[in-house]
RNA sequence: GGAAAGGUAGCUCAGCUGGUUAGAGCACGGCACUCAUAAUGCCGGGGUCGAGGGUUCGAGUCCCUCCCUUUCCA
């Protein structure tokens, strides 16, 4: 009987773009979902951004723009790499939504209804330059312990030791350098200490086959502390300036980011529901038919960094609140990626992004299947190693899998006009097909994909060797033994396709095109087209490059890559003449094939200052009618506003640009152009392996200001 | 400080409830083959399973101590 799946992923934090532990993340969650709708379940996948909290706030403060504003930005960002890794979400949403606030406000009354929400008023540091009440990153001074200057209000960095802000050594705001004072607040708490929560959490932790052992060992710790590792109540309010869905009963506060989050996964299913898209997607109940709904079953993919959230509050909360809300029936929890056996880390400058990768033109194939190759159901840290990473894919997936339908295709195309034929009948061949059709399922299902991935390349493995064996290149000279080369390539190829439909969660996009292309299939692969021996195949067409190496050094080079901004002052300098030759239809983008740096003649700093460069915020971006590669946009400048057409179609999608920022040339003479006058140009880079890339100003930036 | 997970060939990792000479892939050396956007096949070298104790007829696998790595502490 098909299974009715609600599965998420955490919500991203929407202060900016995805970074790869999110992607992997989303890998694993899509590779288990599309896993499950082969099987035939019905899966309602579904994302959304995490948009309240003060980190926030404060960010779009400091750029000038609204929350909103800010918020909206990142999220038009976000589909191009969703889409760009296969990540087969069926909605995207926001926690800033009306349904969101709705939902949150909604729960809040049920609990409090049940009895299980209190006021007490509690001491805080205040920043009385600012106005506001300072979270604990927000604090800095002096460890209590070491001495060491300028660490965070909840932790020293330097020697580990855990402490209140309370407990720093001359703390200071890091909005205001101003010095903290306390200030008494009343603040809301969710009594997660209450008897019946913490019954009802022993319990539900323990269910068998709800939480990876190691999880539920986690929340068992948790729950049975005793004393100063007593459970505590949850501050679950804050005060304004926040930004936030306001508490329904009480006046300037707000509910904790961490409260709303979570329901933010409830408010994009019931947007989902709203759109039609649920519908579309074969549930035709309402939102709260299928929430309330006994075989529904919920699923939470998170890191391991949020499992105080999602094993304590998160069920308790929808627990006491009561239907239609239902507690989860599974949290899925990994561990962290690592890079070369080191933390990532945005500010040393470690780690990859996953926007670079795809703008450098890598295959998200092969991070699918890499990521894949290494993952298990333990919430164990996973490397991403770059030779590792170059090995696994040329040898398992283009001299392996990808080689196999390359080596017997031709033969069946060339001497058998594409018709497949099995000597002694395929009984055989389908039960050991079957067979491990079956084993892959079990690991799949349980999330090792590490060990599905191992089981499917030792198959792999076995069909390259009985090839080989027969020696079809041998066969082929032969006339006589015809029938027994055709035999060899048709096992050859069903193997092939065995391989397909079970590497097709992994390489979604790679199964879809041999089964449509090789096999003629009129749809993607069912898991069920694993028993069924092909008949005939079409011309074999290559499926998969190498990794270059070259392509994992490019992927390592920082973003404010030297070959960037030497591409961008080299075309800075020859900015006067750009118009004149690079491309007739991109007089507003700098897109020409970069010198080497020796051969740009060098400028005076008067001359560079000739040039007036200004941060500029891209408040519209729309295709151009007729245009190949044009896009217009509309440029904030702060005091005025330009209009200017970018040859940047072929890199850009116009929605994934609105709200961001960019560098324009201000002070370029108007160019009229067949779709209108360009008054300016926007800076990007590029070369012949890759580009358009737009340069874009660190945060903080506003539109308006001068670079020099 | 408290706690959790992990430490197995050069690299990345398998090894379920203890049981024959410890495995795979990659890398490395040799051979073979030619169908493959150059790949595959065969053979081989290489590990005192973090260290030290203990239980046992028998431990990478169980217990204790220690060392190291990573993470969590609302």
């Amino acid at each position: 009987m098909a299974d009715k799946l609600f599965v998420t992923t955490a919500l991203p934090y929407a202060n900016g773009p995805f970074h790869i532990g999110h992607i992997m993340e989303y890998i694993q969650a899509d590779i288990w979902v599309r896993f499950q709708r082969m099987q035939g379940h019905q899966v309602h996948f579904v994302g959304a951004d995490d948009a309240h909290g003060a980190p926030i706030m404060l960010k779009a403060e400091a750029e000038g723009i609204s929350p909103q504003d800010l918020v909206g930005r990142i999220a038009a960002g976000r589909p191009r790499y969703l889409q760009g890794f296969h990540i087969s979400f069926d909605h995207w949403h926001s926690t800033d939504s009306p349904e969101n606030v709705a939902l949150s406000q909604d729960v809040y009354r049920r609990l409090k209804a049940a009895g299980l929400i209190y006021s007490k008023a509690i001491e805080q540091f205040y920043d009385p330059v600012k106005g506001m009440f300072l979270p604990d990153r927000y604090i800095k001074g002096e460890c209590p312990n070491c001495h060491s200057k300028d660490q965070y209000g909840d932790a020293c960095e330097v020697c580990s030791t855990v402490y209140a802000p309370t407990d720093l050594i001359e703390p200071y705001s890091v909005l205001t350098r101003a010095k903290p004072v306390l200030k008494s607040s009343e603040h809301l708490f969710f009594r997660l200490s209450d008897p019946k929560c913490v019954d009802f959490l022993n319990d539900w932790t323990t269910t068998p086959g709800r939480l990876q052992p190691q999880v539920a060992n986690k929340a068992r710790e948790w729950l049975s502390g005793k004393g100063e590792q007593a459970l505590g109540d949850w501050d679950i309010s804050r005060d304004a300036p926040y930004f936030g869905i306001p508490i329904p009963d009480a006046p300037g506060k707000y509910f904790y980011v961490w409260l709303d989050a979570p329901i933010g996964y409830l408010a994009s299913l019931q947007s989902y529901f709203a759109s039609g898209k649920a519908r579309a997607n074969g549930e035709p109940r309402s939102f709260e038919q299928f929430l309330t709904a006994p075989e529904t079953k919920q699923i939470h993919f998170i890191g391991k960094d949020i499992i105080y959230f999602h094993t304590l509050f998160w069920p308790a909360m929808l627990k006491f609140a009561g239907p239609p809300y239902k507690v989860p029936d599974n949290v899925y929890v990994h561990g962290f990626i690592t890079v070369s056996g080191e933390k990532m880390s945005k500010s040393r400058g470690t780690g990859i992004s996953p926007l670079r990768y795809l703008d450098i033109g890598m295959n998200p194939e092969w991070l699918r299947y890499y990521i894949a190759a290494k993952l298990n159901a333990n919430v164990e840290d996973l490397d991403f190693n770059p030779d590792d990473f170059v090995a696994r894919i040329n040898s398992d997936l283009v001299g392996k899998y990808v080689n196999i339908a390359s080596r017997a295709a031709n033969f069946i195309t060339r001497h058998f006009e594409g018709a497949l034929a099995y000597g002694g009948g395929t009984e055989a061949l389908r039960q050991e097909a079957a067979d491990i059709a079956q084993q892959v399922r079990d690991s799949y299902q349980g999330r090792e994909f590490g060990r599905a991935m191992r089981e499917i390349m030792a198959r792999a493995d076995r069909i390259n060797q009985e090839f080989d064996a027969r020696q079809p290149w041998v066969l082929a000279k032969d006339p006589a033994r015809r029938a027994d080369l055709q035999d060899a390539c048709s096992r050859a190829l069903y193997g092939f396709k065995l391989l397909s439909v079970l590497l097709a969660p992994v390489l979604p996009e790679v199964a879809a095109r041999v089964a449509r292309e090789l096999f003629g299939l009129g749809r993607p692969f069912q898991w069920s087209d694993a028993l069924e021996p092909p008949q005939r195949i079409a011309a074999y067409q290559h499926l998969m490059t190498r990794v270059d190496p070259k392509q994992l050094d490019a992927l390592f080079e920082s973003e404010a890559a030297p070959a960037a901004s030497k591409t961008a002052g080299a075309e800075a300098a020859r900015a006067g003449a750009a118009a004149s030759s690079a491309s007739r239809e991109s007089p507003a983008t700098m897109s020409p094939t970069p010198p080497p740096a020796s051969s740009a003649a060098s400028i005076s700093i008067d001359e560079f200052k000739r040039l007036d460069l200004r941060v500029a915020r891209i408040v519209t971006a729309e295709h151009v009618t007729g245009a190949d590669k044009l896009l217009k946009l509309t440029l904030d400048l702060g005091a005025e506003t330009r209009t200017v057409f970018a040859g940047i179609k072929s890199a850009y999608d116009p929605a994934t640009l609105t709200g961001r920022l960019t560098i324009m040339v201000a002070n370029l003479a108007p160019r009229k152009m067949k779709f209108g006058v360009s008054e300016g140009m926007v800076l990007a880079a590029s070369n012949e392996s890759g580009g358009p890339y737009l340069l874009s100003p660190d945060s903080g930036a506003t539109p308006g200001m001068r670079v020099s």
